[in-house]
RNA sequence: GGGCACGUAGCUCAGCGGGAGAGCACUACCUUGACAUGGUAGGGGUCACAGGUUCGAUCCCUGUCGUGCCCA
């Protein structure tokens, strides 16, 4: 029994349990075997968070494959899971100490610190998992894992050995990008450029030998910077090879002013002469553009700001190297003063003794860190790296060949800009969430790399024993006690980049590196869908990573989805409060309106402007399929065992089924190719417009009347049509479709695992060895070469069903129409002739007598040879249909709309005849476009004929 | 500066070489036995602008203007 209201969460809630216990979802369930597996891996969201607009869309979207192929009959894997997000979660966890007043992460201590993360992680692990749940993803969850899992974790260290066997992994002293605030470095994609307003500082460097006097540009260069306070850090002076302004100074020295340095100028095409002065001051160890200049010159490199971003100088050796007497006072007097307020107060001691020439406001790009947001400070320091450029390779051969695809195309681009100028991927973090680098250090600084630290020691020992750092006697004591190893050598603190674990997914979540029957059937998965925000972090790692370590691309395809914005297509960001909150929306209006709206407005290559009252629309969209089913219910609708929709008698009937299979077809191609709009589109079209509007009207006089076979007939195709619809609409309505699957009658099973109206066809051995010849695409059933269907009903077509319905639909809606036009009040029931009628039309009519007269408000339907006197004459399908309406029309109003119309004819008549007249348009457009156009012309002389006799009648009866 | 999108009804968006579409909003009428979270009918667009290709351009090409994003 459906109840009399559709209430979204009620059902939700229920259906949950429902999927749940029967263990729909899971992967290599028993009656599965045999099928072909299908595989997603989730973007695993962060395990401290929640569920926003974007998760939203991105589950949906694969929610939506999974269940389409699940209901197509393959073993679906729909891999679930979080990612331990390093930085993100460290900072949640630390913000919450401070709130509490509680020891900061230092005051207690890694191993307390990391308990205490693991903690949060078991209150607030579940949260995002249970929004994904109440979404209604239908993930495998008994397969949930984590980044940080013991088995990950081992798939983790195993790579990073591995890597770094093979050379390509390596620690590297270098500049990286630090966060002062984090205390950690950042990879470049951690990296936002931001335009800030700063100023360009002219500074004067007195050279070499000359007595430096702000009058005499002889005596000193001026150099341009952004940055003045890293000043005391340079090691040079660049100008360009061809600026003729300072060709005679190259290879002179200039003082450094109030350090006292001897510097070098040196050429380099770095030096741009339209730029400011055109002289630069080179600073290798703290930007990234002087440390190239500088490797070119063999400059000093010379830190001067520490990790906390302020000025290092006193026992700074680099620093103090080669510097003046006197050099020390300046250093004790700047130590420790942060980079900013440095800044001011050497600008303003370069300006006391005329060094800065002049100030010039100046916008442009700095770099800050995406989770901290302060300025990044590029820092010389030991870092691991992976050679990303060699692991890319392979990866760009795998879509220029075509292995993996992306969905929309365009993204390929963006792919192959970015991977083909791929720079060492930095993956060491200074903090401790995470997993922690397997690395060892000996005694004397020496790395081992190893997966455990058993093997790490001996390791070392051998090798500090043949090195005769000890002797082998010590070296067999310390392998065996513990103890007398204490402390030999000590693990490498850091840990890695969190997006190095993400790397892995695709296959570390099926159980590698042990060889799992997981790995073995649902590796390499099908599809990644993802937003085109983490092409880079994730999706390009996840290449490179699956094709080094499994020899095989990670996912087929890569559809990439758009951004969620606001209405007013702004960013949705907790600082601009323009957040809307998915689970609000679920809450008001359901998690299938909400799904829906997200289908419906995927289109490809444009973000998503969210507007509420789309949601509002789809959930009464909801309530229209709900009723529709009660009153199948009401009417006793059901499907008899053996019902063959294709073997209908009643035209109705027989029309509904081809609407149908034509909805299927449409709905099915769309999903295939990712056009989740078009698919929603077309769902919601059948359903409202045709079943609802039309279907279901026209069947309830047949429903309402005597018993008899017809009336069987479409009580069983009034509950087979409604099936089909559920199944169609289950993929994106899973919740209210599996209610009303449930509740409408006594079913096998679950519709999540009911078969889809079209099943797709299996390769035939032609094919099979087509895709081998061609190595193309490794996923036959998804291919849309090979995707011919097998079709069961979904190819039945009535094109004569189809006329007729027509007929009656367009009938009834030109009644409507003109009623409304003569502002016939609906209580009035007008008479109706079908003048001059074609025995077609004839045969027709009296089938529908009952559905035109309730449909149209007519109090009867009769025939004639021409119109009566006075009537409202309509064209239908090339028949005058006539509505004897004397006394009650306005004439003149009638004759204003028959001219009208006869404009409109007129106007269609000119346009094909201009056309038919033109010899080019004969002799260059397609044959079947100018038959069209005959067509048109035809058709639209005969309405005019038919209308201009209208017209006459009416003035005749006046 | 380079790249990628996008300017279509009041709003949010589809479409895309052969007569402009949806949802919401709006107007009028309708509580008819699934549904007022509804029904019926209707108004509303030189498809940013200017050139070009074509028998034919909202659609393809070029340019201009505007908007957004990514990378330097």
């Amino acid at each position: 029994m459906i109840e009399k209201n559709y209430q979204p969460a009620d059902i939700e809630a229920r259906m949950s349990v429902v999927w749940e216990d029967s263990l729909a979802f899971k992967a290599g369930r028993p009656d599965r075997r045999d099928a072909v597996p299908f595989t997603i891996v989730i973007p695993p969201p962060n395990v401290t968070g929640s569920l926003h607009m974007g998760h939203a869309l991105n589950n949906t979207l694969q929610d939506i494959l999974c269940r389409f192929e699940r209901m197509r009959g393959r073993d679906v894997l729909w891999q679930p899971g979080t990612d331990h997000a390093g930085i993100a979660t460290q900072m949640v966890v630390e913000r919450q100490l401070m709130e509490r007043q509680q020891p900061s992460r230092r005051e207690m201590g890694r191993e307390k610190f990391l308990e205490r993360v693991w903690q949060w992680k078991a209150e607030s692990g579940d949260t995002i998992i249970n929004q994904l749940k109440r979404l209604g993803a239908s993930c495998d969850w008994s397969r949930e894992r984590f980044t940080m899992d013991e088995g990950l974790s081992k798939a983790v260290v195993k790579v990073f050995v591995e890597l770094h066997r093979d050379g390509l992994i390596y620690k590297d002293k270098r500049l990286v990008n630090w966060d002062t605030k984090l205390l950690t470095a950042i990879s470049d994609l951690e990296v936002q450029q931001t335009e800030v307003k700063g100023h360009l500082w002219y500074l004067r460097y007195p050279i070499e030998g000359k007595t430096f006097n702000p009058e005499d540009p002889s005596s000193f260069i001026v150099v341009a910077t952004t940055r003045p306070e890293t000043m005391l850090g340079d090691t040079g002076v660049a100008v360009h090879p061809e600026d003729e302004r300072y060709l005679k100074l190259v290879g002179k020295n200039v003082i450094l002013p109030l350090v006292g340095r001897k510097i070098q100028i040196v050429a380099d095409d770095y030096s741009d002469p339209e730029k400011g002065s055109g002289a630069v001051k080179i600073t290798p160890a703290h930007d990234f553009n002087d440390f190239e200049v500088g490797n070119r010159h063999g400059l000093r490199r010379i830190s001067v700001i520490d990790r906390e971003g302020c000025l290092d100088l006193v026992d700074n050796e680099d620093y103090l190297r080669e510097l003046p007497e006197g050099a020390s006072q300046f250093a004790e007097e700047f130590h420790k003063v942060d980079r900013f307020a440095a800044r001011k107060r050497i600008v303003e001691r370069l300006e006391s003794f005329g060094f800065v020439e002049r100030i010039e406001p100046h916008t442009h790009m700095v770099p800050h860190g995406d989770r901290s947001g302060t300025v990044i400070e590029p820092y010389l320091t030991d870092q691991w790296y992976v050679d990303a450029k060699t692991l890319a390779k392979p990866a760009i051969a795998a879509v220029r060949s075509g292995e993996t695809s992306f969905v929309p195309k365009n993204w390929e681009k963006t792919y192959f800009d970015w991977m083909e100028n791929i720079q060492p991927w930095c993956i060491s973090r200074q903090l401790w969430w995470g997993h922690q680098i397997p690395a060892w250090y000996g005694p004397d600084g020496k790395v081992f790399v190893a997966e455990t630290e058993e093997e790490a020691i001996s390791h070392a020992l051998g090798y500090y024993v043949e090195q005769e750092v000890i002797t082998a006697e010590q070296g067999r004591e310390m392998a065996l006690d513990r103890n007398k190893r204490e402390g030999f050598i000590t693990r490498d603190e850091d840990v890695l980049d969190t997006w190095f674990s993400s790397a892995l997914w695709p296959f570390s979540t099926l159980g590698w590196p042990d060889d799992t029957p997981e790995v073995q059937r649902y590796y390499p998965t099908n599809a990644l869908v993802t937003g085109f925000d983490i092409i880079f972090f994730w999706v390009a790692r996840m290449m490179m990573m699956g094709l080094h370590f499994m020899k095989e691309v990670p996912f087929s395809t890569i559809y990439i989805h758009a951004l969620v914005r606001d209405e007013k297509g702004a960013k949705m960001s907790k600082s601009k409060g323009n957040v809307i909150d998915p689970l609000n929306l679920i809450d008001e209006y359901g998690a299938d309106a909400l799904r829906f709206t997200l289908a419906a407005m995927a289109a490809q290559g444009r973000d998503i402007k969210l507007a509420t009252s789309r949601v509002e629309g789809y959930r009464n969209f909801a309530t229209k399929l709900w009723n529709a089913s009660r009153f199948a219910e009401m009417n006793h609708c059901a499907v008899p065992d053996g019902f063959e929709p294709a073997k209908a008698k009643e035209t109705l009937n027989r029309w509904i089924a081809h609407e149908s299979a034509h909805t299927t077809r449409e709905v099915t191609e769309a999903i295939e190719a990712y056009r989740f709009n078009d698919a929603a589109g077309s769902i919601y079209r059948f359903v409202w417009n045709v079943y609802c509007d039309w279907y279901v009207e026209l069947a309830k006089p047949v429903l309402l009347g005597p018993d008899g076979p017809a009336k069987d007939e479409t009580r069983a195709m009034v509950a087979w049509a409604r099936d089909e619809i559920l199944k169609l609409l289950h993929p994106f309505m899973p919740f209210i479709t599996e209610e009303l699957w449930e509740v409408t009658a006594q079913r096998d099973g679950l519709l999540a695992l009911a078969p889809w109206p079209l099943k797709p066809a299996e390769p035939t051995p032609e094919q099979l060895a087509m895709l081998a010849a061609a190595a193309g695409p490794t996923d036959p059933l998804v291919s849309p070469m090979l995707a011919m269907p097998i079709f069961d009903h979904a190819d039945f077509t009535d094109p004569k069903a189809e006329a007729e319905i027509g007929w009656v639909i367009d009938l009834v809606t030109q009644i409507r129409s003109v009623r409304a036009e003569m502002n016939i009040p609906p209580a009035t029931l007008t008479a109706l002739v079908l003048a001059g009628a074609s025995a077609e039309t004839r045969e027709r009519a009296p089938r529908w007598t009952d559905v035109i007269k309730r449909m149209a408000r007519l109090s009867d339907i009769s025939f004639a040879d021409r119109a009566p006197d006075g009537a409202v004459q309509l064209l239908v399908r090339g028949e005058v249909a006539a509505l004897p309406l004397k006394g009650v029309i306005d004439v003149a109003a009638e004759r204003t709309r028959l001219d009208k119309e006869i404009g409109k004819a007129d106007a269609d008549i000119k346009r094909a005849e201009s056309k038919l007249a033109n010899e080019k348009f004969i002799a260059n457009a397609a044959e079947e476009v100018v038959e069209e156009e005959r067509e048109k012309r035809e058709a639209a002389l005969a309405r005019k004929a038919k209308l201009l006799e209208a017209l006459e009648r009416l003035k005749q009866a006046t």
